[in-house]
DNA sequence: GTCAATTCACATGAAAGAGACCACGGTCTAGTG
DNA sequence: CTAGACCGTGGTCTCTTTCATGTGAATTGACGA
């Protein structure tokens, strides 16, 4: 990179043009891409199908709850499942709707009213974002399904966000929606990252939701190593993957739980990397870039689409370890941060508040938070940084620029 | 020396408020025939 | 007479504040050996 900016403008482009390309289809190595075959999932992809086979009798299927750590292919496997099956469905003349909805997504389903507008969207009702009560949208969703005999299967991708949002009576009402209706059969899939979390659920809900569940365990290195070597052969030339990169690069992704899109977007960003820096080969030497760059970029990207608030939580905390060496607690640095409040003019928030914050950042991997009681001395949080050295001092530049606009 | 009670400095929960957004229905106004 | 502008009401949603309760080990102080 460094490299790069010190050459002339003319010289980059002409290596990139004379260079022989790296990527021959680099859409095949992101988040939206659908591959053909999923490998290593031939059991979990069997027994969803088992699950759903009923819904080609117009019966209803059971509720199923599936759980995995991320990039373990649990969404992939769903909807691969389902789409075949309404296609078959499709063919035959059966009434089978799939409605896909990823809970995560702000401002479209993270709370029940939102929830239930989209699905009911998706089934051509218009509804306004707000304004309507819930119950008025639940009816325009019951009107709008239960038109004929049909089976609708809901899929509620990242379920574990919209329960620790908004609660689990979203999950109650929707469990008692077949008892609505007079014609169309509901059920649900369940999507969860979180493998504890049916533990906080209300027992009437975990049985009615999870009457199946499936796990997807984490990848090991070897299948990594497969589904690599798969999506290698779409989105590369030939021959320019050096031997052991893939090795090395689904090593990674294991060392942390088997991350499969992790695993691809090391490969993606080494190869972005070496074609930068006009090397005809991916090398072993890119992936750790890559590494390093993945993880940087993660952290950038996390702190700058805070909101104001916790931007300044997050510089207070970097300006107590400009001066001090031991850990901070909360109260440091709260006072840190009222301090910078009067100096920007702001109205600092209190205390309880800021400490929701310094959850959130550490649940985001900004900060380590730790609670630790010191006996006598109370009970806190020991606030680290979880940065490497080296991106400090950027961050704060970039921190400060963001405020003071 | 041992043991339970105390104590600190917050963490954690619950509830409720503020302010932004929005839909809906009713009322008012200006323009039209 | 009617279309459009303009309220008022009631709803959701996010971010906060307020009030209340919980927490875990260092410290304290009573107790007995």
């Amino acid at each position: 990179m460094m490299i790069t900016a010190q050459r002339s403008l003319d010289d980059i482009f002409n290596t990139f043009l004379e260079n022989k390309k790296i990527f021959r289809n680099k859409e095949s190595l992101t988040e939206r891409y659908t591959p053909e075959t999923i490998p290593h999932r031939d059991n979990e992809i069997h027994q969803l199908a088992t699950i759903f086979a009923p819904s080609l009798r117009l019966e209803k299927p059971s509720n199923v709850l599936v759980f995995g750590k991320t990039g373990t292919g649990k969404t992939l496997s769903v909807n691969h499942v389902l789409t075949f099956m309404s296609q078959k469905a499709a063919l035959q003349g059966i009434p089978v709707s799939i409605v896909y909805v990823n809970c995560k997504m702000k401002k479209v389903a993270d709370t029940e009213y939102r929830l239930i507008a989209e699905f009911a969207r998706q089934f051509g009702v218009s509804v306004p974002p707000t304004g309507l009560p819930t119950d008025e949208v639940y009816n325009l969703f019951y009107e709008s399904v239960d038109s004929k005999k049909q089976v609708i299967v809901l899929i509620l991708d990242e379920i574990d966000h919209l329960i620790s949002r908004a609660g689990d009576d979203i999950l109650y009402n929707l469990t008692r929606i077949n008892s609505s209706l007079k014609n169309a059969l509901v059920s649900f899939v369940g999507i969860s990252n979180d493998l504890r979390f049916t533990e906080h659920l209300d027992a009437r809900i975990k049985s009615g939701l999870g009457e199946e569940e499936i796990i997807f365990s984490p990848y090991n290195a070897l299948q990594l190593r497969d589904i690599l070597k798969e999506r290698a052969l779409q989105s590369f030339y030939e021959g320019v993957i050096e031997d052991g990169v893939l090795a090395k690069c689904a090593a990674y992704a294991a060392r942390e739980h088997g991350d499969a899109r992790r695993a691809l977007d090391l490969l993606r960003v080494a190869g972005e990397l070496s074609e930068r820096e006009a090397s005809p080969k991916i090398l072993e030497l890119h992936i750790d870039l890559a590494d390093e760059k993945v993880e940087k970029d993660r952290l950038y990207e996390a702190v700058i689409r805070q909101p104001k608030q916790s931007q300044l939580v997050t510089y207070a905390i970097m300006a107590y370890y400009e001066e001090q060496d031991t850990p901070a607690f909360t109260g440091d640095i709260y006072s840190i941060y009222k301090g910078l409040c009067e100096s920007l003019g702001i109205k600092p928030l209190t205390q309880r508040r800021i400490s929701d914050l310094i959850t959130e950042l550490d649940m985001l991997g900004i900060i380590n938070a730790k609670v630790i009681s010191h006996g006598r001395y109370g009970r806190k949080r020991e606030i680290t940084l979880s940065l490497p050295p080296n991106t400090f001092s950027k961050l704060q530049l970039l921190l400060k620029n963001e405020l003071e606009s």
